[in-house]
DNA sequence: TATGAATGAGTCTTCATTCAT
DNA sequence: CATGAATGAAGACTCATTCAT
C-alpha cells in the first residue's frame, strides 16, 4: 500500500524519546487498561490517550489492533508464561514443583498487576482475545512435565487417586490467579470479606496444593 | 420519545409463540454468546439472529442493553446463585459444605452450560459486566455461614492454620468454574493434556477441597 | 393491499366507544401534542398513549402519519380558520374589520389552547409541516377582502401610507398568535417580565393594531 | 470508552481547509438547514453532506448533537442578540429605541437569513429546542430597560395606557420576525398577496410600531 | 375495535483506520 | 515522530408501519 512507510517502520523499532520508549509505554497503557476494562472494552484512543498521545500513534508503532495484542503476548505475556514455567525442568518432585510455581506466580503478578485479570478473562475465558495467540507461541512441554510427575507420583501411591494429574495445572491457576483478579473487589464486599491481601492468597494457595498433592493420602480414607 | 416506556407499560409477558417463549429464546440466546464471546463481543443483532428475529425485537422486550443484561441477572443468574447457596445454610460441617457446593455447582452447570464462562469474564474478572448487578441483588449471609464455619473448625485446630477462610470460596470456585470455563479449550492442547471431562474435573475439585480441607493436617506438617 | 380494511374503514367513521369517540380523543391528543413538542418531535405512540390506546390505533384510524396530519387540518384546523375569517367578509371599514379578527382569534385560542404554537412552528415557519396542507384547503378570498379594504382606505387618506395593506395579515398573527404561543414561557423569565395575561395580551393587540390602522396617522408626522 | 473526551481534548480549533474553516462550515450548514426544516427534522447527515463530508466529522468537531446546538447558541445566535439589544442601552426614548431594534434586526436578518424562521421555531415555539440554551446565556437587562422606559413614557401619559410594556418585545419581534420567516412563502400565495420584500417589511414594521408607541394617543380615543 | 408481535428503515454515535503534513 | 483531519463500517436505539388474532 504505502511501501514507503512499511520500510521506513521496518528499519526497527523507533527510537527511545526523552529516556522513555513511548512503544514501551503503549504495551503498559494497554494492558493496564486491557486488564481493568477486558481487551473488547478498550478502545485505541483510550490506550492513546493513557500513554499521552493520539490514537494514530498506535496505529504507527503496531500498525492495527491485531498486531498491538500480537506484540503483547510475544513481548509481555510469553516472558511471564516462561520465567514461571521454566524453572519446573529442574525438578523431579511434586511438592516443590508446587511450591515453586505458586511462588513465582505471586513474584510474577507483583510487578505486572495486571496479569491475574488478564489472564482470567482473555486467556482462560472462552474466546478470549489472547487464549489462541499465546498457545500458538508457547511450548507445552513444562505443563508435560508437571503432569507425567503427578501421575507417576500417583502411580506409586503417593498422591490421593481421585485427582487428575492433567487438571494440576488448572488447579494451580485456579487457586493463584483467580483470587488474585478478584482482589479488586474485595473492598466492594461486606466487611467480614475485606482485609484478603496477596500474601493471604499465596499462603492459603500454597497450604491448600501441598495439602492436596502430599504423600498422605489423608483425604482419599476421608471421603 | 420514549416508546420504550410506553410500549412496555402495556406489554406484560408475551404469550408463548410456536410452543417457546420469544423471550426466554432471546435470554437463551445471550447467554450462549455471552459465554462463548464475552458480553462485550456480543452484539444484539447476533442474539437476535441466534433467536431467529430482527434486532428490533431485542429492545421491544427488553428497552436496551442494559435491561437485558439486568433480565439476565435478575431472570437467570440469580435462581442458580441461590440454588447452589441456599443448601448450605442446613449443614454446620465443613466437608460436607464443599461436597455439597462443588456438586451443586457441578448440577447447575450441567444444564446451563453457559454459567462457568460467563461467570469468570464477567462476574469474576475485574469490571465485569454481570458483577454489580449481581453483588446488588445476592444477599452474602451464605458466604458468611460458610466463612465462619470454616473459621470455627480451625480455631478448633481441625483445619491447617495456613489456609485462609475468607478465601474458600474462592477454592470452591476456583477449582470448579475455572476448569469448567476452560473445558471447551482443551481439544486444542495437545494430546496429552486431551479427554479430560466433566466428571474428571468434579472428582479432581471434590478431592481436592476435601483432602484440603478435612481434619488430618498434613500438609501443614509437611511444609 | 388490504381490501378488506380498506372497505371496512370506508364504511365511515368508527363508532363512539363508551360515550368518547376515540378518533376524537386520538385528534385531541396529537394537536395537544404536537403544540408542546412540535409535531416533528411527537410520535405516534405518543399520542396513542396519551389517547390510552396502542400505536396501532392510530393507524386503524388514520392508516398512516400523513394523513393524519390531512385530518388535523380539515377537521381541526380549517373550521376555526374559517370561524375567525369568513365573519370579515360582512364589514368594510379597516379597524372594525381588527377588531373583530383580534377577538376572534382570542375567542378561538381560549377553546383550542394549542392553535398559537401550533400556528407558529407548523404554518408560520419554514417548511412547516401543515402550511402546504392547510394553503391548498384554504381560501384567500378574506384575506383579498382584508387587503382592499385597507388599501382603499389608505388611498383615501385615512392610513399611513408607509403602511403595507399585504402585511395587514401578518400584523395581526405577530401581535396576537406569537404572544399567545409564547404565554407558556413567560413564568421561566425573569418576574419583571411575568404576569402576563391572555387579557393584557388581547388588550395590548387590539390597542396596537387600531392606533396604527387607525384615521390619524400620527406616527407618520412623528417620525 | 469516551472517544469525544479524548478527541476534543487535543483539537484545539482546526486549521483552515482550502480558506475555509470546516467547522464553520458545518455550522452555516446546520443554520441553514434548521432554519428550513426545523432542527428536529434535520438529521446529522444532512448537515454533514451539506458540508460536503462524512456524520462522523460533526461528531469530530462538536462530540454529538447536543453540543452542536450549544455551539450554534453560543457562536452564532448570542452573539446576534447582543449586537441587537446591546445599543438599547444607549437610549432613553422609546420611539428612537424601536426604531433601532427594528432596524437591527432587518441589518442581522439581512446576513443571518436564517435568524427569523429559527427564532420563530426554535425559540419562540413551546419546546423550541435553543430556547432554554439562548435563555440560560443571554441576560434580560436590555428587556427590562426597555419595559421600564414604556412604562415611565405610559405614566407620563405619552403612550396609549391600553398597551402592556411587558408586551413591547413580542411586539417588535411579531413586527419583524415574524412576517420575515414567512417571506419564502409568499411566493406559494396569490397574485395580490406577492412582491412584499424586505424593504416592505421593515418600512411596515417601522410605521406600526413607532405610530401605536408614539406620542399621540390616538388610537385610545378612537376606540 | 383493539392488541401484541414483528419488522425495516433510518438516526445517532463509536471507533479502527488512513493519510497528508 | 507525531498530529489532526477524515472516513467507513458497524452498533444501539427509535419509530412508523404491518398483521394475525
Amino acid at each position: 500500500m504505502n511501501p514507503g512507510r512499511t520500510a521506513r517502520r521496518s528499519i526497527g523499532r523507533p527510537r527511545p524519546v526523552a529516556g522513555v520508549d513511548l512503544r514501551e509505554r503503549l504495551l503498559d497503557a494497554a494492558l493496564t487498561l486491557f486488564s481493568e476494562q477486558g481487551i473488547g472494552g478498550t478502545t485505541l484512543a483510550e490506550i492513546a490517550a493513557k500513554a499521552g498521545v493520539t490514537p494514530a500513534m498506535v496505529h504507527y508503532y503496531f500498525t492495527n489492533r491485531n498486531r498491538l495484542l500480537d506484540a503483547i503476548v510475544k513481548e509481555r505475556l510469553l516472558p511471564i508464561v516462561l520465567g514461571v514455567w521454566s524453572p519446573l525442568a529442574e525438578s523431579r518432585e511434586v511438592v516443590p514443583m508446587l511450591r515453586g510455581l505458586v511462588q513465582r506466580i505471586f513474584k510474577a503478578t507483583e510487578v505486572n498487576a495486571w496479569l491475574p485479570s488478564l489472564w482470567l478473562r482473555e486467556i482462560a475465558s472462552e474466546g478470549g482475545q489472547l487464549r489462541t495467540r499465546l498457545f500458538r507461541l508457547a511450548s507445552f512441554d513444562y505443563v508435560r512435565h508437571l503432569i507425567s510427575t503427578v501421575a507417576a507420583a500417583q502411580r506409586r501411591g503417593e498422591i490421593n487417586p481421585e485427582l487428575e494429574p492433567r487438571l494440576v495445572l488448572m488447579s494451580v491457576i485456579g487457586n493463584t490467579m483467580l483470587p488474585l483478579a478478584t482482589l479488586g473487589m474485595w473492598q466492594q464486599l461486606p466487611p467480614v470479606l475485606q482485609g484478603v491481601n496477596r500474601e493471604d492468597i499465596a499462603r492459603h494457595a500454597e497450604a491448600l496444593l501441598v495439602s492436596a498433592f502430599s504423600r498422605n493420602p489423608a483425604a482419599a480414607r476421608e471421603g
